[in-house]
DNA sequence: GTCTATACGAAGATAGAC
DNA sequence: GTCTATCTTCGTATAGAC
């Protein structure tokens, strides 16, 4: 097999792990029985543990990126976008209410292991966020942009939290109804009242 | 020492050590350096590390409970109780920003851990839920006051998540802020227009 | 009750054969 | 490139002295 190929398929198991079951957590035993690979080849593509935290985090930001670019594409409306970063809630809600979200506990595992590579694991966040202002500015609300977006994010870290504590799917169908009805709420007060 | 002082002690350095540092990342001999006692002794008090956990639980459901009790008895209005819940976020503002919340990233910790301790960390949202449960309930919102819970506890976590992930204290007050006035307005609608 | 010393296993990392 | 074997460190847990 190509190195590049070997070094992929652990990366994405260590992704997947690595949201299931925490980084530390996460032994190089378990990522050799998910990609049938003996523990002594990780050195050969890795130097280190910390390595594959690292190459997980640019894969993920990549995957971002791309799927960010998918919800650009996909609607011209900047609401409709925003529709479906909520949307990520109903679609993920099986492991979301099983581990959380990937993001937002990666992030908590890492700040409080004070690991070098948490600054590059919010990144994530940020990548989120600034796509979520530039939505909101185009939606007419250019001096609160950041604060929207920060808003919304806030809002799904918050059901993804919660619905894992209390393995709840009714709760996260509702906060969902209520976000987009928030959302609708959102386009920007008229400078003068609407004539009707 | 006493036998019960001692256990005490653990059981507060194990405490504050499982939130800032996570659960499986705390090691006796961490526990060992803030008590000033031996790794040895601690096998004296408790039979395993999951023991430890056990008690730091109970220490926190126990005095969630005071908590509870003591904004109850602080206010009579229930809107003014369920300030004083928001106003957590405040109060606790330097350790959220360094470590998140103790409840939400434990109850992450042990999701992900598969950890049988796991049910009893969320009861510790349970203890939450339920008492702002009622107060929304002696506001007059009967029908939905489980969701209005659940909706303010999502809020908390949501803040908490992203102020440690961004270091953000003005975004914990701006949310905050917004709770507040979230919370002005969920008086129950009046049977009839008031009339004015 | 608390200590020191130590057993035991798990996990990251290295060496070298193939 | 991938493997097996091994080293080393660390953390939980035990034994037994004081």
């Amino acid at each position: 097999m190509s190195a590049a190929a070997t070094r992929l398929q652990i990366v994405e198991a260590a992704d997947r792990l690595f949201y299931e079951q925490g980084f530390e957590a996460t032994a190089f035993a378990n990522i050799a029985a998910a990609t049938g690979l003996s523990r002594g080849n990780f050195y050969y593509h890795f130097k280190a543990k910390d390595e594959i935290l690292d190459a997980v985090i640019t894969l993920r930001l990549e995957r971002t990126s791309l799927l960010l670019e998918g919800w650009q594409a996909a609607a011209e409306a900047p609401g409709e976008r925003i529709r479906s970063f909520i949307g990520m809630l109903i679609g993920n809600r099986a492991k979301i209410m099983l581990y959380g979200c990937p993001v937002g506990t990666l992030c908590a595992e890492l700040a409080k292991l004070d690991h070098i590579a948490n600054s590059r694991a919010s990144e994530l966040f940020t990548l989120f966020r600034a796509w979520l202002a530039g939505q909101f500015a185009l939606l007419g609300r250019t001096s609160d942009a950041d604060a929207l977006a920060m808003h919304l994010l806030m809002r799904s870290q918050g059901v993804a939290t919660l619905a894992a504590a209390f393995r709840d799917e009714a709760f996260i169908r509702r906060e969902v109804s209520e976000m987009n009805t928030w959302l609708e709420a959102q386009s920007p007060p008229a400078p003068f009242p609407p004539a009707n």
